[in-house]
RNA sequence: GUCCGGAUAGUGUAGAGGCCUAUCAUGAAGCCCUGUCGAGGCUUCGACCCGGGUUCGAAUCCCGGUCCGGGCGCCA
């Protein structure tokens, strides 16, 4: 039995007289005397419960009075218009029943009344959720899934779900989390990169994939985390240009469904959301080098990756999302293909927003000895990827594809100051708990 | 990994060698209060990260450790 009949949200003044039922916490308590109203919070919102001391049965107005904050409650009452109160309406209770007792003191101040560190609230994560502003970019993290993933069904892609256990590394450079498998060694994956394109042999044409990656890096910045989600694609019959556009229509879409979508969130976050405008600039990587020596940035070499300092002048500069294009091949993994007529530059992408990189993609080369060749170049070993190769010898169609990273998406449209608070519970490299 | 900064009640903070029996807010406990909505008023409770050192005296200075934040590096 569902043990409310409406959430907070539901309620407003014209259902006078009506009666319902809140489940929720007790998220304020103010005694005034003679009155004595106690807040309800659920994830809706907040609903105001009123009681008249002379006007409220001694045992309900007792059992208020020694509520703690944040226990779970049950109200049942009736809705009684009142322009004196909060949207217009107030509860008068017929009943309540405490569902859940909360100790004191609590770790942390859900109201928001008092501030917490970013530790604190990840240290008592699900306290820190109660505090509307968190709560509401997780509602919007939401939302962007299900935009992300509409956008994929109206693309015509299948949603597909790979290993996260795998027995060698995807594509070398990253560190990997080695773990016991029985007998053997395992990792836990860097990406769905090989499986999905496995999958394009596999004729299964569009899939995308959201799901975690893991990466080892010894990173420590407000962008980077150890599991990440990644929402992966990879399209057959297509090349690095047509996998742009449904990245830009991706995005494009996710932040008009949030704006659409999560109005009340975006309130709560005092965010007014600007979808971006289309197209993205495309700034192939040597204008980049350019662009960022105008800046007063010569000391980047062609070949080099891209630095911070000069991916924060480039986003200065250009100052939207923009496609960062044409990477050199040396610097871009072994499946990226390079043009036919200059090989040392690759059909590679990386999607930027001004503050940091969002995506990364290329057209994927399809031929398996082109594709041996080039892990050999990177010094790789073809021997390790033979489940992988093998997929390339038996009618491997032409294909590109990209990775998104979640929380960058979350963090960016919201203006986050820490990945960390774009994610429910983060791994860094200190964090395993919660 | 490296550089810089930090660690004070449950939470967020003030504090610059004696003014500290440590500030303020929030919270908790109690009392007053019939329209609060960051309610208000009064009383009470609750803290200097750990270890060493300097000094007559250390929250404060020094050394080591632990933890945290930020920059960079590393990172499809």
């Amino acid at each position: 039995m569902i043990l409310r009949t409406h959430y907070s949200g539901d309620i407003h003044p014209e259902l006078d007289g009506q009666e319902v039922t809140l489940a929720g916490w007790a998220h304020e308590i103010r005694d005034l005397g003679g009155i004595c109203f106690l807040v309800l919070r659920d994830r809706e919102g907040l609903a105001q419960v009123t009681m008249v001391a002379k006007r409220t049965e001694k045992p309900l107005l007792e059992s208020v009075r020694q509520l703690s904050r944040e226990s779970v409650i049950r109200v049942v009452g009736s809705v009684k218009a009142e322009p004196k109160a909060p949207r217009g309406y107030e509860i008068i209770p017929i009943s309540l029943e405490v569902l859940g007792r909360a100790d004191s003191p609590l770790p942390l101040d859900p109201t928001g009344k008092v501030d917490a560190e970013l530790d604190t609230r990840l240290d008592s994560r699900f306290m820190d959720i109660r505090r509307p502003g968190s709560l509401a970019v997780f509602r919007i993290e939401s939302a962007v899934l299900q935009s992300l993933r509409q956008t994929f069904y109206d693309h015509g892609f299948l949603e597909v779900i790979t290993p996260k256990i795998v027995a060698t590394a995807t594509e070398g450079g990253t560190a990997l989390f080695p773990i016991s498998y029985f007998e053997r060694e395992a990792f836990l994956n860097q990406s769905p990169q090989l499986y999905k394109q496995m999958l394009m042999s596999a004729g299964m044409d569009r899939v995308f994939e959201i799901g975690p990656i893991f990466r080892a890096e010894e990173h420590d910045t407000r962008r980077h985390l150890n599991e990440a989600i990644s929402v992966d694609m990879e399209m057959s019959f297509a090349d690095h240009n047509d996998v742009m556009d449904v990245l830009e229509r991706a995005m494009v879409e996710a932040y008009r469904f949030v704006q659409e979508n999560c109005k009340r969130d975006l309130d709560v976050l005092h965010l007014d959301l600007v979808v971006p405008k289309t197209p993205f600039r495309k700034v192939t990587y040597s204008e980049a080098l350019d662009l960022a020596k105008e800046a007063g940035k010569p000391t980047m070499e062609w070949g080099d990756d891209i630095d911070t300092e000069t991916e924060r002048a480039l986003g200065s500069i250009i100052g939207e999302h923009y496609f960062l294009t044409d990477w050199p091949s040396s610097i871009k993994p072994y499946y990226s293909q390079p043009y036919e007529d200059r090989p040392d530059v690759s059909k590679a992408f990386d999607l930027m927003h001004p503050s940091m990189e969002l995506a990364s993609g290329a057209q994927r080369v399809h031929d398996p000895e082109q594709l041996v060749s080039r892990i050999k170049d990177q010094g790789l070993d073809p021997d390790g990827f033979e489940f992988y190769l093998k997929a390339f010898r038996y009618g491997m169609p032409p294909h590109a594809g990209w990775g998104l990273g979640l929380g960058r998406v979350v963090t960016t449209m919201l203006g986050l100051e820490n990945i960390r608070d774009a994610v429910i519970f983060p791994r860094d490299r200190r964090r395993l708990v919660p």
